[in-house]
RNA sequence: GUGGCCGUAGCUCAGUUGGCAGAGCACAAGGUUGUGGUCCUUGGGGUCGCGGGUUCGAGCCCCGUCGGUCACCCCA
């Protein structure tokens, strides 16, 4: 038989790795709680409508990275490529939003989708922690957001860490920049590279974070976003960067900053982390005050971050500090001979319902090879039962960590253990 | 989609001008007829990614292919 392996960019979460990933997404749940949002689960499947129309036709995750099929009734499909699209439409679809001054702060936990070429921190199955606040369109919600979630790094034990900060305004400053930016570069479109070429009319603010040193050098002198800024947009950005200064968080405003979703407006930001490789974004987020429209629902403003686990998880092992969920002591039973064994069979459960952490041998194998197990395994204390300890009704507790050991009745052992826990 | 690098034991890797496929770790048994970690002995393990080609002979050379990895594009 040929050997079945998982698809390109789809990794397996291990026994070794799982109590990180724990760690971390109960850091997410608890900061979450302490802000006041609530967990929302949706589909991971939707209709590919819902992405062309939110995430937007002429971003790349939509045009090219979606995994993207037509089901058994002739529907297209799509596995969902980031977390806001469909947050925004089960909001919609169950009324949430409904109610005029409607609010709603949700987060969620889940797998993404993007059909990329794997490399350092990128996968085609990742998964986010995402936070969306909706309602409140003033300055205080796109700090709130970013607050939560740079409190969610610190929780995680996260150093090193930079936030960069941009705005490209409403649609129409965005739009008024986007010609701006046209005007710029198109005497000198033949020294762009043939990516920011194309770019020049499809997606001009992308030329803006380009790393060819071509575009690099051409975008010197460059107009700043902020010059196209409506004079409410420029305030609300003002305002921001005030409202994150007095929380002392530091910033950068980083003119070049721009993020691949269509639905942006205003506030937008990168969390960047060391350690990471070439893809050094750990997570972004930004204000969409037209997404809930253009998804059907009554204008609603919303803001929002998504932060990737796998990258959080890089960082934090590159800077040596690993999270890990603190483990309850494993009692391990150790039996000499069947009647023993049978014994310890019935015993083991008896904890268990005792709320002790136990396991044993069911194998057969030598007292030798059960302690080697043991051992392995991390066990706090063995418990040692032979024929003499049956007739006896004792049970040797042995400490791994200092050797010593000594019977004890087998009558009191499980309250024996619940003390010393 | 494009490019660089890498595929040999469960893991990390050696393998000389082409000449009997190896080490360390891990695993198992024993040293100790009822006691782990350290130590000693022994043992099991291989389609050298796969398919062709050159050769008396290929882990090694050539072609193809698959997989992994890093980078570009882009993003978490």
């Amino acid at each position: 038989m040929t050997k079945i392996n998982a698809p390109k960019g789809f990794v397996d979460i291990l026994p070794a790795d799982s109590g990180r990933w724990q760690a971390v997404e109960g850091v997410a749940r608890q900061v979450s709680r302490l802000y006041h949002f609530s967990e929302i689960r949706t589909p991971i499947l939707e209709c590919t409508e819902l992405f062309h129309r939110g995430v937007g036709e002429t971003s790349d995750i939509v045009h090219k990275e979606t995994f993207t099929f037509t089901d058994r009734g002739d529907e297209s499909m799509t596995m969902r490529p980031e977390g806001t699209a469909g947050v925004v439409r089960a909001a919609i679809e169950n009324n949430l939003l409904a109610q005029e001054g409607a609010r709603l702060k949700v987060y969620y936990i889940g797998p993404n989708f993007r059909y990329e070429r794997p490399q350092k921190g990128r996968l085609r199955q990742h998964h986010q922690f995402g936070a969306e606040a909706f309602g409140i369109a003033e300055p205080q919600q796109d700090v709130e957001c970013i607050l939560l979630q740079l409190d969610f790094y610190r929780r995680c034990g996260l150093k090193d860490l930079s936030l960069r900060l941009n705005s490209l305004g409403d649609g129409e400053s965005k739009a008024r920049y986007r010609r701006m930016l046209q005007e710029f570069f198109r005497p000198m479109a033949s020294k762009l590279s043939e990516d920011s070429q194309r770019r020049l009319e499809e997606n001009t603010l992308r030329i803006l974070d380009s790393k060819d040193p071509r575009d690099v050098e051409a975008r010197r002198g460059v107009p700043s976003a902020y010059e196209a800024l409506s004079p409410r947009s420029r305030s609300h950005f003002d305002r921001v960067q005030q409202l994150l200064s007095e929380q002392k968080v530091d910033f950068a405003v980083d003119g070049m900053l721009v993020r691949g979703f269509d639905y942006y407006t205003d506030t937008l930001w990168e969390v960047t982390a060391a350690g990471l490789g070439s893809q050094n974004a750990v997570g972004g987020g930004g204000r969409y005050d037209n997404l809930v429209e253009q998804l059907g629902g009554r204008p609603t403003p919303g803001v929002g971050f998504g932060s990737g686990i796998e990258r959080l998880l890089l960082a934090l092992e590159a800077q040596k500090s690993v999270p890990a969920e603190a483990s309850a002591p494993l009692f391990y039973l150790i039996s000499h001979g069947p009647a023993a064994a049978d014994a310890n069979f019935v015993l083991m459960q008896e904890l268990r319902h005792a709320g002790l952490v136990a396991d044993m041998d069911l194998s057969g194998r030598s007292v030798k090879a059960q302690f080697k197990i043991a051992d392995r395994e991390q066990a706090a204390f063995c418990l040692i039962r032979g024929d003499s300890e049956l007739a006896e009704k004792t049970i040797l507790l042995k400490s791994l960590a200092t050797g010593e050991q000594r019977p004890v009745p087998v009558d009191r052992i499980i309250s024996e253990l619940q003390a010393m826990r």
